[in-house]
Order: C-alpha cells, then sequence, then structure tokens
DNA sequence: AAAATATTGATACATTTTATCATTTTTTTA
DNA sequence: TAAAAAAATGATAAAATGTATCAATATTTT
C-alpha cells in the first residue's frame, strides 16, 4: 500500500475530499479508485481508455462507464483534472496537480510531449487583459510531426 | 452577383477548386454553395448552425446534412477551414483564409474574440523545434469572462 | 442504529457524427 | 457532344459518444 506513505498522493486526496464536502457530496470507493488510477497512470486518457485501464488494474471496483464520465467531470469542474480536446476524439483527461503545461502533439502517431513557457504565459495574460477578459486558463497545443516520424518520412 | 467580381472569393475558389483537382474530386453545387456561405458570413459555426444558414440562404439548394458535415471535413483537411474544439460542444468551423489567428473565449455566455500575437507564434516555433518537432499548425484558446459578464457578476 | 442523503450500475435515451446505398451529377473519353 | 466512368448526393441507418433515469446500495448525519 505505498499510498498510505506517499504524500503527495496524500495532498491530492486531501484536496479531493475537501471539494467534496463543500459541495456535500460523499467520498466513495468508486471516486478514490479513480484519483488513485489518475495518480499512478499520468498520462492522456479518454473516458472509455480510463474505465478500461481500471477494468484491468482494479478488478474488483467493478466501475460502471457512467461513474467514470460523472467522475471525469466532476474532477474537471473542480480543477484536479484538465481536459484535452483535439482531433476527432473526444476529450483527454490528466491529472492537474503538476505544474501547468501544454502540449505538442505529433499529428502522425498521436505523440504527446508537455511544455511550459513562461512568457507565453505573461502574454496570454496581457492580451486578456487588454481585452477586458478576466482570464481563468488556457489551452495551446502545437501540432507538428515528431522525429521518430520525420525519420520515417511518413507524410500526413 | 457580387461574387463574380469578388477577386478575394474568385482566389479562395480557385483555391478550393486546386484541392479538388489535385485529389480527383469533382466540383459540385452543394460544395460551391457550403465555401460561399462561409465567405459571407464570417464566424464560427458548428455544423447544424451551419446547415440551419443554409437552408434559410439558400432555400433552393437543399443540401443534406452529411453533405455538410463531409464539406466541412474536406475543407478541413484541405486548410481552407479550421475547426475550434471546446467546451461540451463540438466542432465550430471557420473559414481560414484570413490572417492566422488565436481566439479567446467567454466561458460565460461563449463570446469569442480574435486576436494574433507574433511574439508567441516565434516562441511556439522555438518551443517545437527544441523538441524536435517540425511545426504544422497550432490551437491557442484563452478562457475568461469577457467584461459583459463581469459587470454582470456572473459566476461559472 | 436509524434516517436522510447522495451514489452507483445498468441501461434507456439523446445527440452528434459517420457509413451505406441507390440515384443523380460531374467529368472524362472517344 | 454523347456515352461511359467516376464521384457526390440525400435519405437514413448505424455507430459513437455522452447524459438521464431509477431502483438498489453506500455514505453521512442525527
Amino acid at each position: 500500500m505505498p499510498f498510505l506513505e506517499n504524500i503527495e498522493y496524500d495532498h491530492l486526496l486531501e484536496e479531493f475530499k475537501s471539494v467534496l464536502r463543500k459541495n456535500s457530496l460523499k467520498f466513495t470507493k468508486q471516486r478514490e479508485t479513480i484519483l488513485k488510477t489518475l495518480y499512478n497512470f499520468p498520462g492522456h486518457f479518454l473516458p472509455e481508455e480510463f474505465y478500461n485501464l481500471i477494468k484491468k488494474n482494479e478488478p474488483n471496483s467493478n466501475i460502471g462507464i457512467a461513474t467514470i464520465y460523472r467522475t471525469l467531470n466532476l474532477l474537471e469542474e473542480s480543477e484536479i483534472v484538465t481536459a484535452l480536446s483535439f482531433g476527432k476524439n473526444g476529450k483527454k483527461y490528466e491529472l492537474a496537480n503538476k505544474p501547468h503545461h501544454d502540449h505538442i502533439i505529433c499529428k502522425n502517431c498521436g505523440l504527446i510531449l508537455e511544455f511550459e513557457d513562461k512568457s507565453i504565459e505573461k502574454r496570454q495574460k496581457e492580451i486578456a487583459q487588454q481585452n477586458g477578459f478576466e482570464l481563468t486558463n488556457h489551452i495551446m497545443q502545437l501540432y507538428g510531426i515528431c522525429p521518430k516520424c520525420k525519420r520515417k518520412k511518413i507524410g500526413i
């Protein structure tokens, strides 16, 4: 049970519990399993991928797909997970407790890299202000061809 | 028939025809109507909104919704239109023949403003290079609360 | 421990997008 | 320019994705 000794995870768990309390929601086995899985599997998952991941790794949990959708929505609203939406697919979810970052995505193989850039963030804030907006968050995705696919000379 | 004398539109049309020729596709009334509508109605439309717009403005065209989807996908692949995807809705389409720009979106009322920023574009290119990517395009969407909604003090 | 409240899984339903296919339109060919 | 070839169309079935419903169950409050 490495989780019980993991400060980072414990912190996350407390944050989630706090959100639940504030909204008079309940802390359930399913919600805990979902959070734990998000923590243990860094990456970007569609709800369905997530569902399968949990079925495989927590065979006894028996979580319904509806609960996956419900919980991911809840976690997104609480800003504990971030949703990425691109391409033909629906939204992909990832834990938001890491420092903010954006994504570079390979149009050929779907590889996703993460990066962050303070100078861009700063400009974004300025631009929002210039337009009278109060900036809450942003999405930035760079698309291109990754080194591997470039070598393979695969066009799009 | 102002289109016949409109250089900008003619150019767009030629571009479209060129894409069609290259792919052994055919230039049809429906495809022309869709391109024309995109040109005449700047904005960001869902396929369904687009469908209704055409039904209203070109009552004789009688285009099926499937053709709207098919043509928007084709135009997107050809980079003649750009698709924006955010929130719970599907993709919104707009003509891509204007200078590149990004979007600020109000989380409350859905208002979309456009902007461009050369310094961000430059950084993006650098970041892609640092990661070995060949950058082809990007999406950047800033989210926040627009001035009007701020005044109304409507939270999210 | 009982009552109150919220959650769950299963699944029906809704919505959005794509696939199918007979018919029509466009383009090519001779 | 008419016939043949190729592709597109509209209608609609089917798939894909996400949400709502509801009886049963779990959690929290009292």
